[in-house]
DNA sequence: TCCCGGGCTAATGTC
DNA sequence: TAGCCCGGGA
């Protein structure tokens, strides 16, 4: 059964019957790559009968991963006629990715197979208790910055010497963060490694490790992947380009897709050296570009071609496209934040009505997560269906973090970072002094809390018997994981009777105001068992040799949680869909590789796009122009640009301004409405008005005028 | 140890 | 505005 490649353009076919030897696709925005992608893994599959097992897809964001994947089951559902055809294809993140390798070989490291992923919060606890060790006081830091510094070097591959020559390069950051960072480097490693515990970056680090050290585990996966596919390379750090690296050792099948007007993610170590030099990394490959964009109707087009041509250092290209020219661009003015996302919502209920339109035809746009906070509530308001992508608005919740964090513990006892959480939740009377004593302890004998509670009696003997029975109840709890059997039933009530143990849900009630509010948080933590019943036990991955079955499920299910990545049942895909009827919010950075046939891209001010810190810094802003970039391009049909005049800020009105990037776009492409003066009456306001669109806007000012008058 | 209230600060992005 | 930390009092 051979796989119908009709619906390609020859470039695209080119791209998908190139299957042997190394390829770099240069894929415009909306150039067709997530399609040509699916196409080439499922034309692997089903003409030239590689087994999925020997597939592997690498994407950056889960959402991306899970958009191929979809694309690659339905391409092959719809050829072959059967579903589960693409089992055991693994399309992943870079990050799920070694987290899976490391599990099954974290001993070789040094670690623990049952090792806990730490978030930016875990990271940040660990950090504070470095500084203290070491005198340091932590509020004169921003550990936001310093845990940015470490990943970087982590990422970079650096260690010893080297990290610290990098810490201390001059200019990059002020004095005392470079001081401040080298001395707490190789502290903060040991400390996690004492917690067998890994953040982030320790995932690529330690999966090329691992790749680099081990000769058979190497062996084993060159063996096992003989088809590489990576999405969107332009975003590649050194971690993730030396992974690649190592499991090409063997065969050179690795095609790589990336444009390099959608390089967002150099902030946090990528390189777009790596695109570029493709052909010097692997003789022999072949290139082929993508510039017919299928998405986007002309006008979205030109606007995007006039912003990104601003940047000087780039492969010129234009993007064009046989869909027609389109409507013109919307650009709305509001008088404040508030309004905006109100109109936002009454604009998606109007086009929804109208138009005829499900609601996940629209998505909204922003520079940085908080600003989906207004627009959330307006939505809810109308009841217009939505969903957060990314934002972590559900696991950041306390009760749903710190049941995590109780289950974190049990998998892995030396997760410091989720003892911590628990230990006097509910309040236990283990108060701050004994903790402190008990930390203390720990720290100066290099073990983790969990250890050091059987040590109680001589650091804090007050708190005895509470922490024995604590210590006492968890290892209760793990032996009874140990010995379930694997049934999903089995699993949710274990997991349910953990949080009775623990007095998770006194804990809740103490820190809910009203019974309502606990409602809330409870349904919360309903959620979370319920989701842990849905885990698919008959997995191979936990029946592998480690054999610790029902453990191994509770650390896979926290390594999906740790890394945000959500179980996708095959078989469910048609309910998902109804399911997933709903508005997206999500950041630009997230919106990376998506579309959507209406798109709002709101908060175009100076100071949220470009940010202010890229303003502030003086660095070139031309990461924020491709940013604004990738945003244009998400949209098919409509694309309208929002604003307001007044942001509260910390409950002042603070003026924004028009976006440089606006101004970039020539005025005939836009449709201008101010909405922020709804009763234009008062000719002061008109006058005013007028003045301003005049300073921002070369173009008819008489259409915009009336424009406004008019509303959209 | 816990609770309360005042004062301080705050928000770039992802896994 | 809201969430967090700190200090004082019970």
């Amino acid at each position: 059964m051979s796989l119908s490649l009709n619906h390609l353009n020859s470039r695209q076919r080119e791209a998908v019957l190139h299957t042997d030897g190394p390829l770099l696709i240069l894929a415009g925005a909306g150039s067709g790559k997530t399609s040509t992608m699916a196409c080439r893994i499922a034309h692997l599959i089903a003409t030239k009968n590689i087994a999925p097992t020997d597939v592997l897809g690498l994407s950056f964001t889960n959402k991306a991963a899970q958009e191929l994947k979809e694309r690659v089951g339905k391409l092959i559902a719809s050829g072959k006629g059967k579903r589960g055809a693409t089992r055991g294809l693994i399309i992943s993140t870079f990050h799920s990715l070694c987290a899976r390798l490391l599990r099954s070989h974290a001993e070789q490291l040094g670690f623990q197979k049952d090792f806990s992923i730490v978030d930016r919060a875990d990271q940040k606890d660990i950090l504070r208790t470095i500084f203290k060790h070491l005198n340091i006081d932590d509020r004169k830091f921003d550990h936001e910055v310093i845990l940015g510094e470490i990943g970087q070097a982590k990422s970079r591959f650096l260690s010893g010497d080297m990290a610290q020559a990098f810490f201390l390069e001059s200019g990059r950051l002020p004095g005392p963060y470079q001081i401040a960072t080298a001395e707490a480097f190789q502290k903060y490693q040991d400390q996690l490694k004492v917690l067998n515990s890994m953040d982030f970056d320790d995932l690529l680090y330690y999966g090329v490790k691992l790749l680099e050290s081990c000769d058979d585990v190497r062996a084993h996966y060159n063996a096992r992947f003989r088809h590489i596919l990576v999405d969107e390379y332009q975003d590649t750090n050194p971690s993730q380009f030396r992974l690649l690296r190592l499991l090409t050792q063997r065969q050179q099948n690795i095609c790589v897709v990336g444009d390099d007007d959608q390089s967002i993610y150099s902030w946090r170590g990528a390189d777009a050296g790596h695109i570029l030099e493709f052909g010097s990394h692997y003789p022999g490959a072949r290139i082929i570009t993508l510039d017919q964009n299928y998405r986007s109707t002309n006008l979205i087009l030109e606007a995007a071609n006039a912003v990104i041509t601003n940047n000087k250092k780039r492969h010129p290209k234009q993007l064009w496209s046989d869909r027609g020219q389109g409507e013109p661009l919307n650009e709305v003015i509001l008088e404040e934040d508030r309004e905006e996302a109100e109109w936002v919502g009454e604009e998606i209920l109007r086009r929804a009505t109208e138009e005829h339109r499900p609601w996940k035809d629209f998505a909204v746009l922003y520079r940085s997560n908080p600003q989906s906070r207004i627009f959330e509530e307006a939505l809810r308001r109308k009841k217009v269906p939505y969903k957060i992508v990314g934002g972590m608005s559900f696991l950041d919740r306390k009760e749903i973090k710190n049941v995590l964090c109780l289950w974190r513990l049990i998998a892995n006892h030396h997760d410091d970072a989720s003892l911590r959480r628990i230990i006097n939740w509910p309040a236990r009377g283990i108060g701050k002094t004994s903790f402190e004593a008990l930390n203390e302890y720990a720290f100066k004998n290099s073990l983790s809390l969990f250890s050091a509670l059987t040590r109680a009696s001589e650091v804090a003997p007050r708190v005895v018997p509470v922490v024995d029975t604590f210590r006492g109840a968890i290892l209760t709890l793990r032996s009874d994981l140990e010995k379930l059997p694997m049934e999903s039933v089995a699993l949710a009530q274990w997991a349910r009777t953990s949080l009775e143990v623990m007095g998770v849900r006194k804990a809740i009630e103490e820190e809910s105001d009203d019974p309502i509010q606990f409602a809330k948080k409870w349904e919360n933590v309903e959620e979370l068992l319920h989701s842990i019943g849905l885990m698919k036990l008959d997995d191979p991955m936990f029946s592998e040799e480690g054999g610790n079955g029902p453990v191994a499920v509770i650390q896979e299910y926290l390594n999906r949680m740790m890394l945000q990545a959500q179980e996708q049942e095959e078989d469910e895909k048609d309910k998902d869909d109804s399911n997933s009827n709903q508005v997206t919010l999500l950041t630009l950075h997230g919106a990376k590789g998506l579309e959507y046939p209406v798109v709002f891209l709101v908060g175009m001010e100076d100071g949220l796009l470009p940010h202010q810190r890229s303003i502030d810094e003086a660095s070139d802003l031309s990461e924020e122009r491709r940013l604004c970039y990738v945003g244009i391009t998400r949209a098919r049909d409509h694309l309208i640009l929002t604003r307001a005049k007044n942001r509260i800020r910390y409950g002042k009105p603070v003026p924004r301004y028009r976006s440089r990037f606006l101004n970039e776009i020539p005025a005939e492409l836009i449709l201008l409405t101010d909405r922020s003066f709804p009763d234009a009456s008062s000719p002061k306001e008109v006058v005013a008005a007028h003045e301003e669109r005049v300073k921002n806007f070369a173009g008819s000012i008489r259409d915009m005028l009336l424009a406004g008058r008019k509303g959209i």
